[in-house]
Formats: structure tokens, sequence, C-alpha cells
DNA sequence: TCTGGGGTCCTAGGACCC
DNA sequence: TCTGGGGTCCTAGGACCC
């Protein structure tokens, strides 16, 4: 760790919602929201009616009637990702992505040739405007964990610099949600005893936050309080899952909705697996029902594996356990996950009986990567199946 | 406050191994 | 025979982040 204030948190303003406002002039300076069902992304002029994200979609209107509510284009949005990363990336090679609209940039070391951390802040969110069109919000401070403060306290279209010297005297007036890690449950539990400021979190010592919220929590919450955060700006992260879920309704789903639903999710998954040579081996249900209530089922693979076969054939076999509790609660969400992720090529180990078998379902994964879809069958490619059973799924 | 989709990390109990 | 200590892996749940 620098004794300098040397990293960068940038982090796009509204970033849905912006790119809406930048698109279309006739949204500028108005209340935009993104998404209808629920909102996904709210403009500045949205939030001052108290609209927020994740919010639903009938209590946005109710806050702010005359908000303009857009359906969201991601690939418009992913482009709009990657325009700003560019500009990033060529601001300094060490830029570690946080989500399609933050990141950690390390700008020590470059002062010689681009200057000082505060003017190439300042140099990047220029270079934003002016190349993507969007508003920036970049913090700039010591630690990783300080600079996302500094964003977030400077937003919308702002730009903070906490030196090393005033650190706890910016820290420590902040509310205590301001602390990475404390959400709506560790805020409440801290308030139960009168907590509210990261000051006062810091004024504890780590044995009494431990008995408070656990090892884990108090030391990690201990150790931000006094801005202590020595994790360097990381370039290689890599994912170690991959999840696809998708939202039900109330309406009841008969058996055979549902599963197709599970081979699209899979599906969407294994796609996305093979692009990026990753391999899973644990295969996680996430269900959510009626009653608000979440479970989760997983299991573990023998071997790691992307194919879309062996990851459906595990998928529904969660399912069909699950099935009590599905019929007794009803879905309203239905989610699955790929963790243990490992690299490299699908390895086709196959018992020597079932060679041609095999051989088969592989063409038929790799068609069915081709085009996209679940349509294609072992049928269709021996030609004695039928048609589609599930739409075309747009990559 | 009840609604999306995509993730991360931690905890705890049980099985199993030495 | 059930008594120690230590470790790993798996499953399920929970909190949190954007």
């Amino acid at each position: 760790m620098s004794d300098e204030a040397t990293i960068l948190h940038a982090d796009l303003d509204a970033f849905y919602a912006s790119v809406e406002q930048r698109d279309d002039p006739r949204l500028r300076g108005r209340p935009v929201i993104v998404g209808g069902g629920v909102v996904l992304a709210a403009s500045y002029q949205a939030r001052a009616h108290g609209v927020r994200t994740a919010m639903g979609g009938r209590q946005a209107r109710l806050l702010c009637p005359d908000a303009i509510v857009v359906p969201p284009r991601m690939s418009a949005y992913s482009a709009a990702s990657r325009a700003v990363f560019e500009v990033f990336r060529r601001t300094t090679p060490i830029v570690e992505p946080l989500s399609i609209d933050e990141a950690f940039l390390q700008v020590g070391g470059l002062r010689r040739i681009h200057g000082e951390p505060a003017a190439i802040a300042a140099r990047l969110r220029r270079e934003v405007r002016d190349r993507v069109g969007l508003p920036i919000t970049v913090g700039v401070a010591r630690t990783k964990f300080l600079a996302k403060v500094a964003s977030g306290v400077s937003k919308p279209d702002g730009l903070r610099v906490v030196p090393p010297d005033a650190e706890l005297a910016f820290l420590h007036p902040l509310p205590v949600g301001r602390l990475w890690g404390v959400g709506p449950v560790t805020a409440q539990r801290l308030a139960e005893l009168r907590i509210t400021t990261v000051g006062q979190v810091a004024e504890l010592g780590e044995a009494d936050l431990v008995s408070i919220l656990g090892a884990a929590v108090g030391r990690h919450l201990h150790a931000l309080a006094h801005n202590r955060d020595p994790r360097p700006v990381h370039t290689g992260r890599r994912r170690h899952s991959m999840g696809a879920q998708h939202a039900l309704g109330r309406r009841p789903r008969s058996p055979a909705e549902l599963d197709a639903v599970l081979a699209l999710l899979i599906e969407r998954i294994g796609r996305r697996m093979r692009r990026a040579h990753r391999r899973g081996r644990t295969v996680v249900l996430r269900l959510r029902f009626a009653d608000y209530g979440r479970a989760t089922r997983s299991t573990t693979l023998r071997q790691a594996t992307s194919r879309t076969r062996l990851l459906l054939d595990a998928a529904r076999g969660l399912l069909a356990a699950a099935d009590p509790l599905v019929t007794r609660r009803g879905l309203t969400l239905l989610g699955v996950s790929v963790g243990n992720l490992d690299d490299g090529p699908e390895q086709l180990e196959l018992p020597f009986a079932d060679v041609r078998d095999a051989a088969v379902d592989t063409a038929v994964d790799s068609v069915r990567d081709r085009f996209g879809t679940t349509a294609i069958t072992r049928g269709t490619l021996l030609g004695r199946d039928a048609g589609p059973t599930v739409p075309l799924l747009p990559d």
C-alpha cells in the first residue's frame, strides 16, 4: 500500500439512465426510470422524488408521476461500458473492474508521465464525458475502500481527493452504512447499540465488534473504520461462478413450463462457460416462493463440465427433489448457477459402449451453440424428430 | 418493502479421513 | 470401544454489493 493517495475509484452516475438521456435528448434533465416491473436505474431527477434502484415500478410511479419510464437496452449499456473501460485502460494498465459501471485504477508510478493523481482523475472524467458522453464520479485515496467512499459521497458528476493526513477526519463523521459490508441488517444491529457513525465503530475494540457481528464481519469493519485496507488493485480477477435466473410471477406454472425455463437458463450459462473456456462442478438451484421465502439446492459433480446436457441433468435432479417445496409454496423465481469453476477445454471421457451416443450428444451441443437454441435435439440430427420445443434465443 | 438479474463472501453442520 | 485433535469437502442459508 502506498503512503500517497494513488487509487482511483471511478463510478458512472445512474449508469443505465444516463445512457438513455445521452441517446434521447428529450430525456435530458427529466426524471427517467429504466425498467418497468422494478426500477433498474433512476436518473438523479427521479431520485430527487425518492425513486430508488430495485423499487417496485408501481411505487416509483406513485412517487414520481412525471417520470418517463423506458425499457432497458442492455446491449447499449454493454457498449457504453466497453467504451468507458477503454478510457480507463488508456489511463493506466492497472484496472480492476467491479461491475459494469465501476472500477479501481492504480495511478501511482504514473506521476512523471501523467502528473498527479488529482490531475489524472480530472482528465479521466473529461475523457469519459468527451468520448462516451457520460457523467462519472471519481474518488481518490490511499486505499480502495476510502476511494470508493470518496466517490460515493461525491456523486453525481464529482471528484474528491482524500489526502492521507485527512482520512479519519473525512471518514469518521459518515454513517455506518458507508462501510463496505454494512447493509440493512448490520446497520440495524449497530443502531440498537446506538452506533450510527463510522467514528463510533472505530471507538469500539475489535473484540467487541467480533462479539456483536461475528468474526469475519467484526474484523472487517474494525479494519475499515480505521481505514486499514491493504488490498492492492488487482487486474486478473476471475469469476467463481456463473448464473442465470428468471422471475416467474405469481401465476402457477406447470412442470413442463418450469422444465423449459430451466433448460433455457442452463443453456445460457453453458454457452457463456464454453465461450470463456470455463467448466464447473457445482450446480446450484435458486428458488424463491410466493411467501417471499427462499431456498437453494446444490449438488457437486464428480467432474467439471460445461456441457448443457450434464448441467441440465443435474439441475433437473435438484428441481425434482425440491418438488414438494415448489408445490407447497408456489415458485416465483427460478435460478441456476454453476460454481467451482476451473479452466480448460471440455474433456469428453467416454465409456466405450457409449461412444456413438456420446458423439451424437457432442454434435447436438455444438449445433445448439452455433444456433443458440435447444430446438436442436438428438432426433433432429438423426432425422427422426419433430420441430422446436423452445423458441430461438438470440445470443 | 415484497421485486430484477448478476455476483461475492462467510458460517455452520455433517460426512469422511487420518 | 468411543475418546482426541485436525483437516477437507459438501450442502444450505444468510448478508451484502451493483
